[in-house]
Formats: structure tokens, C-alpha cells, sequence
DNA sequence: CAACTTTTGGCAATCGCTTGCCGGTGTGTT
DNA sequence: AACACACCGGCAAGCGATTGCCAAAAGTTG
């Protein structure tokens, strides 16, 4: 127990240097190269040198280093997931699950905030292209051109934004779109504004035009409003002019808009729903206890991030999962709560 | 303009390889030694050279590759932000101030949920060690020895959990217990009981203390009950054992809890206020808008997230700002909203 | 104009790890 | 006994930057 090196490196106590393989190779009495395929390429080397090496790492503390790892390798080992507002509730749901599902691959997740705009975006992934092996896109504001410029650079899942470019996760809300306007139909309501998001947002577009096809086929009058930024700030302007377009009921971009238009029909004294009905979109945290509690689209988000994971993996390493698929579509539904009732007669 | 190399590599569309500084550097006739000057040095460069190149540069759309970078610098340009979950509310603020910050810095913010657990924190700290440049640790559930080790080994900022081994952060959360009970003394409550977060914060024993000294100098009886998990779904249970101690009023460890218990009343038919009355603590999203709102804590989260980079970034680079402050506390206030109201004669 | 200082740019050694290639052993097949 | 073929481990060439050291060029000074 005193042949091998190993200087007696302990110092003040701060910063000593890490242990490499270098290191370990030493210790070992092996090449740095078998250290390199014991730790990451196991069934290439001998189970007992692998033995003997992983005791000696795990002794030394040993932890790679991404970025050597990743200069060699050409992967760097981390996945970005682009979001347009990290405070948007909705989105948190899906970075749970993309970040569940990443860890689980052994890949670190990069959050970046795209702040709601294009230049943003498309700086970030500009440099993203060197720093991660691959990028999940929510709720995109680029065009069809941009999207696929970027999606030919780089492995690319987006999220609530069809492209032909990249393999896509869609939330059906337009499809929930058809439920609303029945149940809203059945409690009497033949007018109804559909306030909307962003006007970049591609989801909003979506939606509108779902709600055209399926208000033409039944008895409803429907206008629009909007655009609105998706907070509940917004809400206060929305409610104001959706009261002026004297329907009776409200759908909502999201439950942030609808939230805020809430509050503010609650300031200025009209019931819901007594005297209007509103309807939101994605359900987040909060929608279950607002007040009165908000009929809203519901849908499995968290696992819309994990099925991202899924497809961007398995469009990087093609033996990760069966067939690739290019599109997956998550169901949803209305959850029918407080918010929404019967007409209030003319 | 075809004296020099560049082959037409135009092939297929997809991934050609990326240029380097090797590529700028023989375009522009120089060594890459420059070319790394002029562009992250820039005084260390004539200033025509550094132009020629920075034109090149941007023609090439040459982005650096942090890899490389890091490994022969030994920065990694990333700062690891740990909280022990992504989906509470409360550090959506901290998250939000902390990316901010950072990007304004030029950092990348390298986002992990430790899912409120000790050992994933210490497997995230292990291996983050080698892959950030520095750790904002949000409501670490480490214990003193084991912060004090990861302190020693890598630059540390803590947030909601004070240590004498890093600069830290915190929100008088403690401070604005005295104006909750205070609040609560006016209306005339005399029984009060604290519903505990979980064991391992240290928030919630600072708070716990905070509240027992100020009944102690007030005509007040406080109790304590708790753990539980800070979730609105644990509010339920939280809910049950309160109103089994007989107080009339309640403060929660969070807001989180406190939306739980609110829920559960009111399927009890308990009336808040009037017959008991919640103060939470921290004033999340939804705190305003619940049923009824929530009487609540409330300071500058995201200012707190920005604060904790500021201090890290000054541990980091010394001429960075300022005297490295190893302290700072938020200020609170106490939001009075619906939630409490005068106690209910026995 | 010589001696000296400051600028500016090149050389080459790293940083820590991966991986293509090669050769030495051990086992299995005729 | 001879040949083929896995299996295993070593060698060494990168990956794309940074940076210490040095020398040529340019600017200063008396």
C-alpha cells in the first residue's frame, strides 16, 4: 500500500484538481483508453479490468467531463428545450416532462426563455446548434421557412406547431374547440368571441379556425378579439371588449387570459356564470381554483414533453425506440367546471 | 474573389460541418491564436485585423463551440440553478430572475429539479461540479456538513437556507411572521397553528421559530402541526388535522398548502373567513385569484433569483461588482386579502 | 540614430476524452 | 497442426478552443 504514485495533494481544503482518467489509468496500470471504454463503452472490455476501474473511479470521485467528452464525441449530451415564457404555467408541464424523460436518458436539459419573440428564438438557436445534440421547440413563433431552415441544421421536435420539417407533438385543442361550442350550445348560448392569443402563435390560428368550422354547423354566431399577450394581465382589456361584442360566452386563448378576464368581470360586477360564460384553454395550475372555478380544455401536457423526448430521441439514436414517428397528437377534453351555464336570457 | 480555399461543400442540406476558428483563421491569413483573440480578447488585437476577422466571422456564421471553449479555459460558461421542484410555483419567480440575469451576463442557466431529495441534489452538485462554473442552490434539504463540503469544492450562492460556508440569499419570510400574527391578534384570534413544511427545510423551522416567539410576547397559543409535503393535495389532510386543534386560524408553510386546505373547506363547508381564517406564505401565482384570496406573504421572488446571480457572478469574477456581499435578505410584507377575517365567537 | 518599450501576431502545448487502427492472446474449426 | 476469428488492450491522432512565451514590428526617447 505505497508503490503507486498519488502525491499527497491535500491543500487549504478549496479547489484541488479533479481526478481524470489519466488518473485512473495510473492507478490501474492501464492505457487512458481502456478507462475510456470501461466507463462508457463497458461490453469492450473485460469484466474484470472494468471491475477493477470502475472501483478505482468511483474511489477517486471521478466525474467526467461533459466538454471533453463532448469535443471528442461530436454529442454534447444535453437537449434544449426552447419555451416562449418560463413563467407561463403551461409550459411548466411540459418542462417537467421533458425533463423527466431526459433525465431518464441521461441527457441534461437546457431551458432557454424565448421571451415571446423571434429574434430571440432564433438567436438561441443559433448557438444552440454547437451546445446541444438536439432541440424541442414549444409553442415555435418562427415561420414555416425559418422552421425549416433550423430543422435542417439540427435534430429538432417541435410542440403545438405542425411543420413538414420536423417530427411534431400537437395538443388537439382545436378538436377540444368542437366540445366546447357543443356544451356551450346546449346551456343556450348563440353567440359566442373567441379571444385571442398572440398573433404569431400558430396555435391560435388553429383554434379560431376550428371554432369557425364547428359554429358553422350548429346555431352559433362567433366573433373574435383579440390579439392578446397570454398573461392574466391581459385579461382586464379582453374581458372589456368581449363584453362589447355582446355574446354571451367566452373562449379563451389560454386559461391565463382567461383568468385575468375573470378577475376583472368580477371588478366591474358581472356574474359568471350567471350573466356570461367563459371557457379556457390547457388547464393549468390554478384553472381547478380560481373563482368560480374554470371550465377549460384539458390535457395530458406533462406527457406531451415526455413524448417530445421520445421522438427527438429516436430521431437521434434510431435504435432508441421503434419506428421514429413524425406525429403525435395528445388527446384532450373539456373539463367542464364553474365557469360555464346557461344563457342568460335576452 | 477565388484566390482562396472553400470548397463547395453544398451537399445534401443537412449537417455540414461547422466552422472553426481554423476556418476564419486561414481566410483571413492569420493564425487561430488571433482569431481567438479578436474575438474573445479583443484589445489583446489591432483593431483592423480584429475587424477583417469579425467580418469573416459573421460571413462564416461562426459560432463558438463552449466545448472547446471550456476545456482549454477550464469556464464552462454555464451556472446551475437547483430547485427541488420545477413545477411549484414558487420558484417559477426564481427561475424567471435567475435566467434573466444570467443571459444578461452571458451564462447559460443549466436547469435541474431535485425533486425535493437529497441524494439527487448531491448526484446533480457531484456532477455538476465539472459541468458549471457555479450553483445557485434554492431551499437546499442538505444538512450543514454536507452544504459546507459542496461550498469548499465549487463557488455557491443559497437561496431560503443560510450557511456560513456561502453567500446566500434569503426572504424574511421568518420577519413577516410577526406581522401575520399580529394581523391575526387585531381580529382576534387567540388559538393559532402553523402547518409545517417538510422536515428537512430549514425554512420552515425558522418560521416555526419566528411564529413561537411572537405569541410568546402577544396573548397567543400557537401550536404546530405537520410535516407535509408542500403541495396543494396535501392541503386536504392539512385541512382535516388543523381544524382538529381548534384554532381558529391557520398559516401554512406555503401558499401551495394553503390553496390545498382553502379547497378542502370548502367541500367540508368550512367558510373562510368566518369561520376560520389562512394566511400562506409566499404569494405565488394564484394567491390572488383563489376563493377566496389568499392573505399572504409576499416578497420579491424573482429579485431574490436575480440577487443570488448577482453574488454568485461576484465570487466568480471579483472586479464583477461590488464588495461581495455574503448576505442579503428580502424584504416581506404581509398581503392582507380574504382568506383571514375577526375570529369566530365560541 | 541607438537603445528601449510597447504592440501585435505566431508557435505550440495543453485541456480531458474518444476512437480508428493494430497487434498479441486465447479459443474453435478443419 | 494450421488457420481463422473473436476478444482485449495500447498507441496516437484528433476534437476546437485558449494562452504562455517569444520574436518581429512599430513607436518612444534622449
Amino acid at each position: 500500500m505505497s508503490d503507486t504514485s498519488a502525491p499527497p495533494a491535500a491543500s487549504e481544503g478549496a479547489d484541488q484538481r479533479m481526478p481524470t482518467i489519466r488518473d485512473i489509468a495510473e492507478r490501474a496500470g492501464v492505457a487512458t483508453s481502456t478507462v475510456s471504454r470501461a466507463l462508457s463503452n463497458p461490453q469492450r472490455v473485460n469484466a474484470r479490468t472494468r471491475e477493477r476501474i470502475e472501483k478505482i473511479a468511483a474511489e477517486l470521485n471521478y466525474v467526467p467531463s461533459t466538454q471533453a467528452r463532448g469535443l471528442s464525441s461530436g454529442r454534447t449530451g444535453a437537449i434544449a428545450v426552447l419555451v416562449p415564457d418560463v413563467t407561463n404555467p403551461f409550459y411548466f408541464d411540459i418542462i417537467r416532462g421533458t425533463q423527466n424523460q431526459l433525465k431518464a436518458a441521461g441527457y441534461t436539459q437546457l431551458l432557454v426563455d424565448t421571451e415571446e419573440a423571434t429574434d430571440v428564438e432564433l438567436d438561441a438557436l443559433r448557438r444552440l446548434r454547437r451546445t446541444s445534440d438536439g432541440i424541442i421547440l414549444a409553442a415555435s413563433r418562427l415561420t414555416d421557412a425559418q422552421l425549416a431552415e433550423v430543422a435542417g441544421r439540427q435534430p429538432l421536435v417541435t410542440i403545438n406547431r405542425a411543420t413538414a420539417d420536423a417530427p411534431t407533438v400537437l395538443i388537439d385543442t382545436p378538436g377540444a374547440m368542437v366540445q366546447a361550442l357543443e356544451h356551450l350550445a346546449s346551456l343556450g348560448h348563440t353567440k359566442v368571441t373567441y379571444v385571442g392569443g398572440p398573433t404569431s402563435s400558430w396555435s391560435t390560428h388553429r383554434r379560431w379556425q376550428a371554432i369557425q368550422e364547428a359554429a358553422s354547423r350548429r346555431n352559433i354566431e362567433v366573433t373574435r378579439i383579440g390579439p392578446y399577450a397570454p398573461k392574466t394581465l391581459s385579461g382586464a382589456a379582453a374581458a372589456d371588449a368581449a363584453l362589447g361584442t355582446g355574446a354571451t360566452a367566452f373562449i379563451a386563448f389560454n386559461d391565463l387570459i382567461a383568468i385575468g378576464m375573470l378577475q376583472r368581470f368580477r371588478e366591474r360586477g358581472v356574474r359568471v356564470p350567471e350573466d356570461v360564460s367563459i371557457v379556457g384553454c390547457d388547464d393549468i395550475f390554478g384553472a381547478d381554483f380560481c373563482n368560480p372555478p374554470l371550465t377549460t380544455i384539458s390535457s395530458p401536457i406533462e406527457q406531451a414533453g415526455r413524448t417530445a423526448v421520445s421522438m427527438l430521441l429516436a430521431q437521434l439514436d434510431p435504435l432508441y425506440g421503434g419506428t421514429p414517428r413524425k406525429l403525435a397528437v395528445m388527446p384532450t377534453h373539456l373539463q367542464v367546471r364553474a365557469s360555464t351555464g346557461p344563457a342568460k336570457l335576452a
